[in-house]
DNA sequence: CCAAAGCATTGACGGATGTCGATGGGAGTA
DNA sequence: TACTCCCATCGACATCCGTCAATGCTTTGG
């Protein structure tokens, strides 16, 4: 062996091993496709900018205009414009073209998945 | 003036506005100190490896040692490690050393919202 | 006590990322 | 039509990040 029975021992309690030898993990659990959107999704949300956008985005619960985010975070317009990228292209956020303006709120049809782990972390 | 009364609206319809006048966005809705924090945990999981790494732990939901990780994993075991570092200073995993050993697993005093999240993510 | 196994740390390298200034295109106004 | 406002894109730059090879430390077995 090598390991001790790691699926049937209790929690807590180290296995028996032997020098040289090592257990089979199973790591596929985890749907493969699946981890690459989850990636992005997290990848979108770990920026203390964006983060910040999507908090504003679920206060406002409605559409909020790109100049105003310019306005309110202290930072150029085009990085402004590269976040909300960001957060579309991650399926966060929608846009909407009203004249000059451009609204972004979040997706009305996030997965309910998605949508829950914006309750806990923004 | 500039916008439309943003908070008494209606959802998904469109303020009134005039050009070069902005809206006050309010931005600070978020604990301030909880962004960085929250932004280090989802950095943590915004990597294929290392997202695949606490899906696995909490599958075993037991102590896994290195070499069996390096062993599932197609990285070198100095990677493995600079992974499971990012981990445990993002306050999800622990690990414990026995003999030549050493186990890592999910921390048993995950935050509720943190542990509601992974059960959501991985 | 020496050799080997297991793990962390270091240094280095290529690619990804956040930010800005400059530019361009689309839409409204005078 | 000409001008202004708003937004996206591009190019450039500095920084961060994932990965590996090499090294060192700790512990165990012979």
């Amino acid at each position: 062996m090598g390991c001790g029975k790691l699926g049937a021992m209790a929690l807590r309690e180290l296995p028996v091993r032997t020098r040289g030898v090592c257990c089979e993990l199973q790591v596929d659990d985890i749907d493969q496709a699946r981890v690459g959107d989850t990636v992005e999704l997290l990848k979108a949300l770990a920026d203390p900018t964006r983060l910040r956008m999507v908090a504003t985005l679920r206060r406002q619960a409605g559409p909020v205009c790109v100049c105003d985010l310019v306005a309110a975070f202290d930072l150029t317009q085009p990085t402004i414009s590269h976040h909300m990228g960001v957060l579309k292209r991650a399926g966060l956020v929608e846009s909407e073209k009203s004249g000059i303006w451009v609204y972004y709120s979040l997706r009305a049809d996030l997965p309910p998945a998605v949508a829950r782990a914006l309750e806990v972390i923004a």
